[in-house]
RNA sequence: GCCGAAGUGGCGGAACUGGCAGACGCGCACGACUCAAAAUCGUGUUCCGCAAGGAGUGUGGGUUCGAUUCCCACCUUCGGCACCA
């Protein structure tokens, strides 16, 4: 076994040595050994996990990666390598562990690299996927191969088809809240028609979800006339997987539809292209159904505080009110509606809102616009509809919006309203329409500036701040000596060019009252002053007529304020609003406006309603008057699935001249037909719609559409229970055994899409007792990116880290780094990197180090006695010490993620190692003990090198079927410890006591220590503090 | 703007519950071995200071005998969301 190239620098000891013990004297060859054992564990199968029984499980999964052309890199083993020590740990601790790897093989980029280079997608598939396997053999990964899973298969797909059909026979329930077979629903409106159901979606704001938005009602009567077409169409109206018309993101690269998820601003997430709006019946899944429960069972998973809270934002369940506003004023008698419906969280502010917004595709825009609106409200809502979302969502973009000329009336005061169309009203969330109420709500409050529309306070702000400003001249002399006398902060500057003002902040309503008489004693004739924030009040010249305080509590006080402002200060004449006016100082800029919750205020007789209570009594008010109830508002939209390709899942869908039905179960797998061509139409048509023996059936068309591959990875680990199952997807026994995954680790990216849609398909597969867990994932970890070790400069000058990619030319892939340094060094330094969640760059000279230490393991397992250092002290005891405390550490680190500092704790058990070498403790029953531990605790980190290690120290194969080694708690203990001697919590000395010694005694030591007694400067001890096992503090 | 994470030597990073800041590794310097180099081994390596000593965990405050750790305010970087009523 003498190596070829590296004979010279051998020859030395291999000559001397080889004669004796040729075993002992061999350099550590990672080439040799690693092909060797993975040949021999691949034959063993020693990594197959047993079929269900009574040793406890643990499911370890990696997120199944995307095959692609271009293979792994050295980052996409940040992710399998810690996984893997910690199958093989909990392995050697005695569990029965599943640990599979499977291909997310669908999707767009094989099936845009098969068109180019004119292949198929299938072959490419393999050839892709084979490397993969070849890749992550070479890094000694110890999956059960036997579970290899490929979404592509059509053993795999055909029971994705089986799991859409029963989503598609599915509605939901929401008096069970819980899915259930369509069945019941038909049997229920052939009995009953669906009055019951929505009466419970009326009356319960959180299922507003389960079925389509304005779905009409239908009586037992009606549906019971109705064919067998028109109830699928109803149907549809329920199904938890439907079919229907709507606006979606067209994305013109890759000629498909794109989910919103995969839409980042206003970009297709792979593509990068403008996304466009495109009008096509499309599938989903109603994932709204689920809305609540997604949102709520996030309590009970341990995943990063970032992930559950990315995934509430994404459902964003807010609770408010609806509100019905009457259509009025003018000769406006709608056909369609009387009234338009509001969504509002904050019902307590119903008494501001002075207008009310449409969003430009809101049904009744054109039935409340008058003739003479209508050709300017026409042009506003084409041109909102040309916008694309990223010109609507664009940053700095200015309000715009049109007026309808219509009015609706308020229904808490009657107070009649403008309604108005503007693009920042969505039609997709709520009801497309708001009560606009700016005094309260920031984009109304802006949107009100531009067009002049009335701003009335209606929350009083909970810190009682208000501002005023004193115009020159305004007062009387001495006003400034009073304000002093009163302890009133205000500061003197100049007011434009008009000379020196001041500039007046109140704080409390006691003060606020008192300045408010002061001003009315010193204002000059002919002037006002006003205070704004925490109280809106105008003080006029008493003198003249109608004088006085003046509140600005509503829309008349707004207007006559206006007026008598005008009348006094004409430069104020071009505002139309008090606010606008107020809002030309930049003084008062921070109190006009505010969102918080508070006590209400110039809302009739709610006025005084302290603010934690205003919501909730104004919507039981609301609701007894009839104009509103609560609602819960979602933003969640429903899953959209289908996409116009190719390489994807069949949809197992027909349609019949009866409408969508589906597959039979026993017609699975509708195979994906094998095409010469498979290009997207022109039309946005699936290719499959061209390939007539696919299309044509004797029942009728068959649906085109393929499923967008995240209907592949919903269900992926429930499938490595039981992989190769022909009669369902899994079977009973497996499931229930395996499942929930234990351990999940993957990228952060996937935070919201895959692990939202997996979770729906664990909920439904539950509402229909498939499967007996509710979460999928209990505990989920995200391991940081690795960028290339480059380091780039930015124009400015800021130094960066790339990301790798085939692109840049950076890639540095672990066939590169195992060819050089081997597979344990590689995944020693993956482990060692960096903490677990951070991003950081690969180094070039990590691997190596490693190496360094797997070097020093081999020489010191291997031939100890080679190479002795100094003499050291070094005991028996100590070694064993040092060898149970690693036990200790290693588990604790591991256990927590802190895959670094396990390394670092076998670096320094092998550095220990040496030194008791070097005190002579090679051979003893104490060094064999340690040189064991230390083998067993390397063998998850650095498999190959463990098990060379444990044969040539003539142990039975295999290291990885031994238990883990079992602490000591007798060795771990110390016998003397050292304690720190600090005066004044400055470190001073160390003494060292035995682990027994007694408080007093110790203290009495530490004060007796030539440290403390030099820093004590002969002061007596104020205070001596004794913290046990670690130090001392002398407080002089 | 909102939400989240993080700021510690030349670098990656340690420090479990408030108790020795800088474990472990990289890099660097010096030394040993060598004709020499590589490899290996040893020693040193936060900064200032010859030293005694002092300063020091993004900045400024606070709590405490004692703060990288807790509290308040702010700065910077990264990630996510973004007109969601």
């Amino acid at each position: 076994m003498v190596p070829r190239a590296h004979s010279s620098l051998y020859g030395r000891v291999g000559l001397f040595v080889c004669e004796e013990r040729p075993e002992m004297a061999d350099k550590y060859i990672p080439q040799e050994i690693e092909p060797k054992w993975q040949a021999r564990w691949e034959k063993d199968d020693l990594y197959r996990s047993a079929p269900p029984g009574a040793k406890p499980k643990y499911y370890i999964l990696d997120f199944y990666p995307y095959p692609s052309g271009e293979g792994m890199s050295v980052g996409h083993a940040r992710n399998y390598v810690p996984t893997d020590v910690l199958a093989r740990y909990y392995r050697m601790k005695g569990y029965n562990v599943l640990h599979p790897m499977g291909f997310d093989a669908f999707g767009l980029p094989t099936e845009n690299t098969a068109i180019k280079l004119k292949t198929s997608p299938h072959l490419l598939n393999e050839r892709y996927s084979a490397n993969y396997v070849r890749q992550y053999k070479l890094m000694g990964l110890s999956y059960d191969w036997s579970r290899l899973i490929n979404t592509a298969h059509d053993d795999y797909y055909r029971w994705t088809q089986w799991i859409f059909l029963q989503i598609f026979k599915s509605w939901y329930d929401p008096r069970k809240n819980a899915a259930a077979p369509i069945a019941d629903l038909e049997r229920e409106l052939s009995e009953h028609g669906s009055q019951a159901i929505f009466d419970y979606i009326d009356t319960h704001a959180e299922a507003v979800g389960v079925a389509t938005k304005d779905t009409p009602p239908v009586t037992a009567q009606q549906w019971n006339g109705m064919n067998r077409r028109e109830r699928n169409d109803y149907l549809m109206n329920f199904r938890l997987a439907f079919r229907a018309e709507s606006v979606v993101n067209w994305d013109p690269v890759d000629k498909v539809v794109v989910a919103d998820e995969e839409v980042e601003g206003g970009r297709a997430w792979r593509s990068g292209a403008l996304v466009e709006k495109k009008v096509i019946r499309q599938w989903f899944f109603r994932i709204t159904a689920y809305a609540d429960r997604l949102s709520d069972d996030l309590d009970t998973v341990d995943w990063p505080e970032k992930i559950v809270k990315m995934q509430r934002n994404w459902i964003g369940k807010s609770e408010g009110a609806e509100v019905k506003f009457e259509i009025g004023g003018g000769n406006l008698h709608s056909p369609v509606s009387d009234h338009i419906t509001v969504f509002t969280t904050r019902p307590d502010t119903l008494w501001g809102a002075t207008f009310m917004v449409l969003s430009p595709e809101h049904p009744l825009v054109s039935e409340v616009t008058t003739p003479e609106q209508r050709a300017a409200v026409e042009a506003y809502v084409a041109f909102a509809r040309g916008e694309t979302d990223e010109q609507r969502t664009a940053e700095t973009k200015e309000k715009t919006g049109v007026f309808t000329s219509g009015y609706a009336i308020n229904p808490v005061n009657g107070a009649r309203i403008p309604i108005w169309v503007a693009d920042y009203v969505l039609m997709g969330y709520g009801t497309g329409a708001i009560m606009a109420v700016p005094a309260h709500d920031e984009r109304d409050f802006a949107f009100a500036l531009k067009y002049g529309l009335p701003i009335i306070p209606v929350i009083d702000r909970p810190e009682r701040t208000a501002k005023s400003l004193v115009f020159p001249s305004s007062v009387r002399e001495g006003f400034r000596t009073e304000l002093e006398k009163a302890g009133i902060e205000f500061y003197a500057a100049p007011v434009g060019n008009v000379g020196e003002g001041l500039y007046v902040t109140l704080h409390g309503d006691e003060q606020i009252d008192g300045y408010v008489t002061l001003m009315r004693s010193f204002l000059q004739p002919n002037n006002w002053n006003e205070i704004v924030g925490a109280k809106w009040l105008f003080v006029f010249d008493d003198s003249a007529s109608g004088g006085g305080v003046q509140a600005l509590d509503s829309v008349e006080a707004d207007r006559r304020i206006l007026q008598r402002c005008k009348a006094i200060y004409p430069p104020v004449r071009d505002n139309r609003t008090v606010m606008e006016m107020l809002n030309h100082l930049p003084f008062y800029r921070d109190v006009l406006f505010h969102a918080e919750y508070g006590r209400m205020i110039n809302s009739g007789s709610f006025t005084g309603t302290p603010g934690d209570v205003a919501r909730q009594r104004v919507t039981t008010w609301l609701t007894e008057r009839g104009v509103g109830k609560r609602r819960v508002n979602y933003k969640i939209r429903a899953w959209l699935i289908s996409r116009q390709r190719y390489w994807g899942t069949p949809i197992p869908i027909v349609h019949t001249p009866d409408g969508e039905e589906a597959l039979d179960e026993s017609e699975l797998p509708l195979r994906l037909p094998d095409v010469e061509h498979y290009e997207p139409t022109a039309t946005g048509e699936s290719p499959l719609a061209e390939i007539r023996p696919f299309v044509e059936t004797p029942r009728g068309r068959r649906e085109t559409d393929t499923m967008a591959t995240w209907a592949c990875s919903s269900w992926y680990y429930m499938r490595f229970a039981d992989p190769h199952n022909d009669q369902a997807p899994f079977g009973q026994k497996e499931i229930a055994y395996w499942m929930p995954v234990d351990m999940y680790v993957g990228g952060a990216e996937h935070a919201v899409m895959h692990l939202l849609y997996s979770r729906m398909w664990t909920k439904v597969l539950y509402d229909l007792g498939y499967v007996p867990f509710i979460e999928p994932f209990k505990a989920l970890r995200n391991q940081g990116l690795i960028l290339s070790p480059q380091k780039r400069m930015d124009e400015k000058g800021h130094e960066f880290y790339e990301k790798m990619s085939k692109s840049k030319g950076n890639v540095i892939t672990p066939d590169e780094v195992v060819a050089e340094q081997g597979a344990d060094a590689l995944r020693g330094y993956e482990m060692f990197i960096s903490d677990f969640e951070q991003t950081v760059p690969w180094s070039t000279s990590g691997v190596p180090g490693v190496r360094r230490w797997l070097e020093r393991v081999w020489r010191i397992v291997l031939a100890p006695e080679e190479d002795r250092g100094q003499p050291t002290e070094f005991s028996t005891r100590e070694l064993r010490r040092v060898a149970h405390q690693t036990i200790q550490k290693y588990e604790r680190d591991l256990l927590n993620f802190g895959f670094n500092t396990v390394v670092a704790a076998m670096m320094e058990f092998t550095n220990a190692l040496f030194k008791a070498r070097d005190a002579g403790l090679a051979g003893t029953p104490e060094w064999n003990e340690a040189i064991d531990i230390l083998l067993r605790l390397a063998a998850p980190i650095a498999p190959h090198i463990a098990e060379e290690l444990w044969s040539r120290k003539g142990h039975p194969y295999s290291i990885h079927q031994q238990p883990f080694p079992v602490v000591d708690e007798a060795a771990v203990k110390e016998d003397e410890m050292t304690i720190v001697v600090q005066v004044n919590g400055k470190v001073r000395d160390r003494i060292q006591v035995p682990v027994r010694a007694g408080e007093e005694a110790i203290k009495q030591a530490a004060l007796a220590s030539d440290g403390a007694r030099r820093f004590m400067d002969g002061k007596p001890p104020r205070q001596v503090r004794y913290v046990p096992g670690r130090l001392v503090n002398i407080v002089v």
